[in-house]
DNA sequence: TACCTATTTGTTAGCGCTAACATATTATGT
DNA sequence: ACATAATATGTTAGCGCTAACAAATAGGTA
């Protein structure tokens, strides 16, 4: 191994060799002009006269000058960067949501820092913790469940906070979601609808697929249902799981009926091992699934499902942040987003 | 809407009250210390006396400080931030690479800023640019093409560099990855082996997936084969893809043989599509895809893959990238994970 | 020309933290 | 007891940038 470090300054481009980082200082020096006027040439152009912000492009491109926004944010108090905590980046639900988030945010000159919480042996406080330490303009969180030591460490922060994913009549600050227990109801009249016999649920045990479940059951208990079976597995939910969730209820005697899934994934899991043991969809045994992922219309069959506006969320989150950020007045702070049932064919 | 902003700081903990942001210094008074020291209890505390770290620990939790890491990267000249830029979050391929690589991380004390390289409207430089701004401590990179003056830029900012999914002689300091042509020759000749007819094509138009085809078609020609049928869709891949590619093969005449997919989830697609014209699959065409995801081995039949080590490439990364952080010395600056054929029933 | 206003540029100070060095305190040996 | 080393804490300066104010320049008007 040759280097220990990978090229040196001096693989700049022109003549220019510098000790060190290249700063405003030297970019000011080259341009004849003071350090000030750099920085407005750079973050407010609009105020500098036309020759002089040629002038300082110039001597920026000869010395290949790259801000440091470390020393920028410290000094304005506005650090640019806008955090995200989603449960698990790995998990396409919230893959959408995120990306109309980073990608807006981007146009407004912010960027994303993305923290993952998925991981069981790091506490939300902890990540939250961690994230401030960088001070962003704004935070994301997905779910409305805090700890009450996160909850202290959000508000001191004093900053925007925007909770996505579900809805509380008491945010943060602001929520962007949609009702879980509406979910639950609503998919339970669905299935009393259509008039299946039996009803098997294959959810995954986090917080709001459970909320989901338990919502529906109960809703159908009250119409007069009883006898449920129940799969539970880990999140995040995979396919794999989905094939085991339904093993397991087929094992316990189900052979008629529809599955509930908490997610399309599991529910797609679920389809490949019906089909796999020749089970007729839905003629046999009816899948209803949640989220209405990308690959959930070409399932084969169709897969019927809760169709979240998952880049809506996105959206909503990004507008309402900025305006917080910007001091614009916001219309409500709690948006609720709703949901459709979107009946496909494997119901 | 009643308010602006958030909770104040007067929401702290206990009878405290601040002006403004709880500094190194307000602790240090606190705890009768000098604000040195607070920063030391803080990022090394083997070097304090226990009982001023009981008292400084006494004084942050009085406080609720956390620390601002805009200004100690900026006095330390370390941001504890190690940036990834992706072809696309939404991309499970990589969810698992970054997955790792970011957990490991996150255990070494850094955090990672990600970066989506998917907008074909914002180009790789102006995305590294934009994170260098940052001064991150290393830089993940998927790909091992990157514009001159993208080149240059890294190399100026000085910082190790860790270029993965590919392999490359020459890379910009380290990469970890592995031989697209080889994988393409591979697919080929186990297509040769199993002595299919006539061989499909559905293939995203990204350079390292185009680069797969290229080699398996120019190898299978070089056998012998012709008369490839080649369908093109647009990264990043979705089951939709899938189902639209295969359904143009079959418009083109394709009724026998195997189609190649530049990714499992086009796979996943193609099958999907097959089913529903009821081809049986493998016996009237065979399915091949490439990654190996999750879902794979639980598809209805199991998917026949280009396995790929993703989380080797992001622990290899992230060691490699620390190392060189560390100035520890590194075995070697290229490292190739290779890749295997895992053939399961759709073949 | 003098005067006023609008625009453009510069000066000063400091954001909150840590490196580097300086000093105090404690432990160890004689 | 004292010197010597080891450990613990403090002082000073400055990281690179921008807010806030100050000064200079340009552009009109009487």
């Amino acid at each position: 191994m040759s280097r220990q470090s990978p090229g040196k300054a001096e693989a700049k481009s022109s003549t220019t060799r510098m000790k060190g980082e290249v700063t405003l200082d030297v970019v000011a020096k080259i341009a004849g002009v003071s350090a000030i006027t750099v920085s407005r040439a750079i973050n407010k152009p609009e105020i500098v006269a036309p020759k002089t912000l040629e002038k300082v492009n110039r001597a920026i491109v000869k010395t290949g000058y790259v801000p440091n926004l470390l020393a920028g944010a410290l000094a304005s108090r506005s650090s640019k960067l806008i955090a995200a905590i989603v449960p698990s980046i790995a998990n396409l639900l919230y893959a959408e949501t995120i990306r109309l988030f980073s990608n807006r945010c981007r146009e407004a000159g912010y960027q994303v820092l993305l923290g993952d919480s998925g991981y069981p042996e790091v506490l939300e406080e902890e990540l939250v913790a961690a994230i401030l330490t960088r001070r962003p303009d704004g935070i994301l969180l997905t779910g409305v469940d805090h700890s009450p030591a996160c909850r202290n460490l959000l508000l001191a922060a004093n900053i925007p906070i925007v909770e996505t994913w579900d809805i509380t009549p008491s945010p943060l600050d602001i929520v962007v979601g949609f009702n879980h227990v509406k979910v639950g109801q609503a998919v339970a009249s669905f299935i009393n609808k259509k008039g299946y016999g039996r009803v098997g649920f294959v959810t995954a045990d986090d917080t709001r697929g459970v909320l989901r479940r338990q919502s529906a059951q109960q809703t159908l208990e009250e119409i007069g249902y009883q006898d449920f079976l129940t799969a539970s597995v880990s999140a995040p939910t995979t396919m794999g799981y989905g094939r085991s969730g339904a093993q397991e209820l087929l094992d316990k005697g189900f052979d008629s009926g529809v599955i509930y899934c908490s997610s399309d994934t599991l529910a797609q899991g679920v389809i490949a091992e019906l089909q796999s043991r020749s089970f007729r969809i839905p003629q046999d045994i009816a899948v209803i699934g949640f989220g209405d992922q990308v690959f959930s219309p070409h399932l084969h069959p169709p897969l019927s499902t809760v169709h979240i506006d998952r880049e809506r969320i996105g959206r909503e989150a990004v507008d309402a942040l900025l305006a917080r950020i910007n001091n614009q007045p916001i219309k409500t702070n709690i948006i609720d987003i709703g949901f459709t049932i979107v009946e496909r064919e494997s119901t």
